[in-house]
DNA sequence: ATCTCAATTGACAACGTTGTCAACGCTCGG
DNA sequence: CCGAGCGTTGACAACGTTGTCAATTGAGAT
């Protein structure tokens, strides 16, 4: 519990000027080595810490982004997190998380104040809150340096990071056609997240390509909970004739159609192929482990945080419209089999 | 984009010094009703936001706490963060998130620098951080305000939120006796999470209780994964008197355990009862939903928050040694039912 | 009327950095 | 040997609050 080191003391031991010794911390040119060895010694000598709170006061920056979520699930945000902080670490940035607990004029207001506060440089949106227009436009208008991760539609003066859902979905159906499943039902996913219902023209574009016309009831809608899932399923397995193999829009929603396919006896993938979308944890812990597809929703928020970072630290000149897309790839596990004869 | 309004825009619409002002911001005793709202009414016209990297050079306070974790479990990490949240946020801080990405000793370095550079006042460690003593003791020495969330064992100085898991096990071991099961297992947790081995020890104490003598093969050691669950349930149910129920130290394990019953087509609960502990997602989202402990992670992370608050902002003289329990319950689904005899 | 004391208000110095700009010293070309 | 120019350094004023302490006011006691 020691008396707070500051920069002067460093300057004192030193024998420079405390705006030398800013130099030095800050890594600015124009310092000759024999006095930046000589500050450098006098900090790790008296464990110096610059104050976080003066040299954002003297800067007029924070040195602190946020990061505001809408999603209820856990495994997203999570991983988003992550990917965020990797970036904020390695470049000395502190993030501030902002959970949305009321309805979008009121969260405006909220980031608004924040940032008036000082208390971020800028914000990442991530889904469903980036493709929500009130919040963008208020954005806008304030002027906030702002990065998108996977927005349904890109936005023009918002870099942003996706990755294409509609590939990757054109690509799980191909690969149950592959299989030879011709009758392929999709629960496809909330019609508000604009790039879940990308997936659903994934979907279509395979089925149209290998020459079956796709029909309208092939597609039952969820709104990618558990429980649409398993509505889903029962309205799906109670038909005459049956699917055999069935896509749903993402993880949670399969492993509905899952509990409803074990409940009804029926083996997968035996007699039902199941895929789903996302990677949840829950795809590699039920029974079967549900092929699927993994998006790379780490690397993403890494590179939407790298881009941020760029504009407020004035690195970049303006960076407006960059779209950078990340791969995401199909996980093969034991949920999908030929259709039986 | 207006210029940034201060202190001294307000004072000077409102025509009192800025001290006043300062004063109807936070809230002090001793300004005259008539003053305040002159001041309020000002800030409002102004929308005057007070800069807080200014108030925090000034008071010396980062307004700042942080949430050091090292849980794999996304499901968790969210709920924690949700509880702290709350409390943050109707309480003016900011909260600053920080996964352990290395060692120990590394990591109660990074923590020091961080509260040496104030970026937060206080901090507040979960499992299994909770139960480091090289942490535990660097906080410590270092005198940084720390509270704990379900620390296996209470830590003198170090004021505490936790649940009783013993008492929790103990009921949930009661339960299968009174569903009418004798040969019970259980999967323990790993050896590291104290609180996890506390489950274990309610488990016992019910089976002796209730006549039962515990022996070593009704337990089965785990480490917490699912995968650790997948074993155990593979070698519980390959012994030539399997148990009828199996109670697994958390929910992850216990999905494993059901995994393995799917697979040898036995019926949960018809031929296997299963219980879990902690109510992650995929309890829900399992089939059958099991039946399990759901513990008041949020509401325990609010506690914690709020005690550590009341102590970085001087509302109590020392809250040593508080222990607060808040009690978890049993939810009853569809993963239990009476052995057949 | 006068005095006392508490409530109210303000002036001004912190807080610990960065930004601006001027001064210094050294090298190099003429 | 001198002046220009550049790399290096430092003095000092921001930055926008809170803390300290003294000044002022008003009510009630004498």
């Amino acid at each position: 519990m020691s008396e707070r080191v500051t920069i002067e003391d460093v300057a004192a031991l030193a024998r420079v000027s405390i705006k030398t010794v800013s130099r030095v911390i800050n890594e600015e040119p124009n310092v000759s080595p024999s006095t930046r060895d000589k500050v450098e010694k006098a900090i790790t000598r008296l464990k110096f810490r610059p104050s976080r709170a003066a040299k954002s006061l003297a800067s007029r920056k924070a040195f602190t982004i946020g990061l505001l979520y809408d999603n209820p699930c856990a495994h997203y945000v999570a991983n988003v997190q992550t990917g965020v902080l990797d970036e904020c670490e390695s470049r000395g940035y502190d993030l501030i998380v902002h959970p949305r607990s009321s309805p979008g004029y009121e969260l405006a207001r909220e980031v608004i104040s924040l940032y008036q506060q000082a208390r971020f440089d800028g914000v990442i949106l991530t889904p469903p809150l980036c493709d929500n227009q009130t919040i963008l436009a208020a954005l806008s208008d304030e002027g906030i340096p702002t990065t998108l991760i996977a927005p349904g539609t890109p936005v023009a003066g918002f870099p942003s990071v996706i990755t294409d859902d509609e590939t990757a979905s054109y690509e799980m159906t191909k690969y149950l056609l592959d299989l030879g499943h011709r009758n392929i039902a999709f629960v496809s996913g909330h019609p508000a997240h604009v790039a879940v219902q990308r997936r659903t023209t994934g979907f279509m574009r395979a089925l149209s390509e290998s020459g079956l016309t796709p029909t309208a009831d092939m597609i039952v809608p969820g709104f990618n909970s558990f429980g649409c899932g398993v509505d889903a399923g029962n309205r799906l397995l109670s038909r005459a004739n049956p699917p055999t193999a069935i896509f749903a829009a993402n993880d949670e929603m399969a492993s509905g159609v899952l509990s409803v396919a074990h409940d009804r006896g029926l083996n997968v993938p035996g007699e039902l192929s199941l895929v789903g979308f996302d990677d949840i944890p829950i795809a590699t812990q039920s029974w079967p482990p549900l092929t699927t597809i993994v998006q790379p929703i780490r690397q993403m928020a890494k590179r939407a945080t790298s881009l941020l970072l760029d504009i407020v630290s004035g690195n970049t000149p303006s960076p407006h419209n960059v779209v950078e897309e990340i791969p995401s790839s199909l996980v093969h596990r034991k949920s999908t089999a030929k259709p039986t004869a």
